[in-house]
DNA sequence: AATACCCCTTGATTTGGGTCAACCCTTTGG
DNA sequence: CCAAAGGGTTGACCCAAATCAAGGGGTATT
């Protein structure tokens, strides 16, 4: 790893946890590797190689089931995965492609379950990140089964703005149809929902989004800080 | 807390997996509690208080929002709850009712947080603990997303069969209103279902299942190891 | 410049599952 | 012994969302 990927590496929450004189042995066998869009990265039902640790770009995680396939979370930089699976040494119950290109840093997991065992203050960091990561799915199961296909739909529109700082015009980050996926409807489905929401103020051409009347739009997906915010 | 809970404690993988020398730690503001039916034990959006350990009894862990409830988990003796919570010292994501009468082990959140600092092989036990929980609701998000009401009911029976050792004839181990939450549907449908899976060979009378031709359900819920199996 | 491909939309139709209401049966309690 | 309450079933109906099919519009390719 050259000395400028190692300092931007270096930089990674999770990363910067362990002990400095520990990193070295983290990272001995780890690689940051660029990715083109539609590479699998991973397939549910392997063995855990390598933790992921997304740096750059957008990661899909999706799974297969008979002809059926669906879109679990949508990951930026800073996002990891298959930790648990890492952790447990057990198959990845996921798996995952890119969206747009994207630098993946891959640790071999065993380095990490070592370290884990090793330096308090990484496996701390570690835990903390799994049990995020845990209440971030739990809320994504009470989203699909106490939320109708609008509220979704509204809820994340409202979600995306805040996280993005509240203002009233934003583009897409992905296409429809993985939005339409990551929300589990149809695409079809999405583009209907989002004539409905014309009602509420909402404008969509291509990929901007024009949020026109917050309140309505906020009565209708009635935000719940149990399901919807990242951080609670 | 008296000699013979003491051991019934001690015997918990959570708590066996600290030293000797700090389950006493552990343990000194800790609660052994009996609780009758329909208590609320937690209420979502509430701090955490206590990590709670089911010794005896079933759990039923939901939520909600707006005017509709879901069930996310029925827990019986070995279950914990709200470990997330706890470990991140933020609220609740969810609900806890008794659902049979159920004696609680209830550990202050900050004598675990503590021990997680000062216990290595405690902090082991409870991140494996968490890796397995994230798996679990995985799990069921994929469950939700990719299977129908029919294939979730016959995926459940193979399942919760091949769980009580394989005999082709066993009682639910709670309410059909409760199963209906659970997988997700309303309880006239679980009705139906029921009277589907005649066709399939599953006799049904009360709480009684008989599984006449474990092929054909097999056929049917396409179980699968990524989905179903609670080990995995 | 023409073609092919992909993303998205729109319409028509189907269907899985929810809702409402009536009723049965069992259990509980006065 | 009867009433009340709660779990469960069944029928009728409705609605949300999936599916199927066709077509529009942009972009990349040759």
């Amino acid at each position: 790893m050259r000395p400028d990927e190692l300092e931007l590496v270096q930089a990674i929450p999770l990363v910067a946890n362990a002990a400095p004189e520990h990193v070295g042995e983290l990272l001995r066998g780890a690689f940051l590797q660029r990715f083109p869009v539609h590479v699998e990265l991973v397939r549910e039902g392997e063995p855990p190689d390598f933790l992921h640790i997304v740096v750059e770009g957008q990661i899909e995680l999706f799974s297969r089931y008979r002809d059926r396939e669906t879109t679990v979370a949508v990951l930026g930089p800073g996002g990891s995965f298959i930790l648990a699976a890492v952790l447990l040494d057990k198959p990845y119950l996921k798996s995952a492609r890119v969206l747009s290109p994207a630098r993946i840093l891959m640790i071999p997991s065993e380095a990490v379950r070592n370290l884990f065992g090793i330096d308090a203050n990484f496996a701390r960091g570690l835990t903390n990140e799994l049990a995020v990561a845990y209440r971030g799915v739990l809320k994504e199961l009470k989203n699909q089964k106490l939320r109708s296909s609008l509220e979704r739909a509204a809820a994340w529109l409202v979600r995306h703005q805040t996280e993005l700082g509240g203002a009233d015009e934003f583009a897409l980050p992905f296409d429809k149809k993985v939005l339409a996926g990551r929300l589990g409807m149809a695409p079809e489905v999405l583009s209907r929902t989002f004539v409905t929401l014309q009602a509420y103020g909402v404008k969509v051409n291509g990929r901007r989004i024009t949020i026109g009347d917050p309140t309505a739009l906020i009565k209708l997906a009635a935000p719940d800080d149990l399901i919807d915010d990242p951080h609670t």
